[in-house]
DNA sequence: ATCCAGGCGTTTA
DNA sequence: TAAACGCATGGA
């Protein structure tokens, strides 16, 4: 995938072919709340910018972007330079893991703000993704900015500026429950940006501690973070899910240092095949 | 009605 | 250190 990538603008739009990404699976694997389908493909605010993506055979089309936009960001929040299938070669030879990246072939790792990721999924924790996207929605409705993208007026994620001075009572309409006082120590510990610079040069092992101070960050939604806003790639997030992957298919009996430097691309694999259809029992192939 | 959801903080043993 | 328990909310 890496190297065949071919861009070209299209009006307002930029054109990609050569990657095997797939847009409803990336879109809906549940490491975002933010894309929605919309008419012949998916809209999504990002950085504030409302995109419009269409999948099509060999790639997608980007609406309302450029190419020089693309390639300095969007390649990148696509996690387009990556070969997933040669990432994970050494763990394919497990029959499940093999049998979970045929099924999510075409999911891709996004590169999500931190700010945005990090209050996402302190309000992800014990609860749906169905709910989860409500509170999130409420909360860029509310405290975020309006931008326009033809006929739809949509909402950025609110900035930490933004959400500065809300208190208990304001987030109430979230409906967030007793995620509310987490939200809030978040935002006030957040206020300074040297936070996410400090995050991001330190090793995994220290950003898990910076991350963990803050309240309802605890080890699994702090390696969701750090998989899905700071590329560590080879952390191993257990959610309720992977825990019954886990005992279903190896009979807990798991090693997670075999993974190796891309746990986190496997794990999504493993997410998506499991929640797939949530009556079924998952069994060893 | 009871259980569950991309768990965590606090208390108890 | 480990296990137990409560928690807001809404859909199944």
């Amino acid at each position: 995938m890496t190297t065949s990538i071919k861009i070209r603008q299209t009006n307002n739009a930029v054109q990609v072919s050569g990657t095997d990404i797939d847009l409803c699976k990336t879109f809906t694997c549940g490491q975002c709340f933010r894309w929605y389908a919309d008419g012949d493909g998916w809209t999504g605010v990002v950085r504030g910018q409302v995109l419009h993506a269409v999948q099509t055979d060999d790639g997608f089309i980007l609406e309302n972007t450029t190419v020089s936009q693309f390639q300095s960001i969007w390649a990148d929040y696509f996690d387009l330079n990556k070969d997933y299938k040669k990432l994970i070669a050494p763990q394919r030879t497990d029959p499940f893991v093999e049998r979970c990246f045929q099924y999510g072939a075409g999911i891709r790792i996004l590169h999500q703000e931190p700010f945005e990721t990090i209050l996402t999924f302190i309000l992800s924790a014990n609860n749906n993704i169905k709910r989860i996207s409500k509170i999130i929605e409420a909360l860029c409705r509310e405290f975020g900015s309006p931008v326009q993208y033809k006929d739809k007026i949509l909402y950025s994620f609110p900035t930490p500026v933004q959400l500065a001075g809300v208190d208990a009572d304001d987030l109430q309409p979230l409906h967030a429950g007793y995620r509310d006082k987490y939200v809030l120590d978040a935002v006030r510990k957040l206020q300074n940006p040297q936070i996410f610079n400090k995050i991001n040069s330190a090793k995994t092992a220290e950003a898990r501690n910076i991350l963990c101070g803050i309240k309802g960050i605890g080890p699994k939604v702090c390696d969701c973070i750090l998989l899905f806003a700071f590329q560590r790639y080879e952390v191993f997030p257990k959610d309720v899910w992977i825990k019954r992957i886990i005992h279903d298919v190896y009979a807990d009996e798991f090693e997670e240092s075999n993974l190796g430097k891309y746990a986190g691309i496997i794990q999504q694999y493993f997410f998506y095949y499991g929640r797939a259809d949530k009556n079924a029992t998952i069994s060893y192939p």
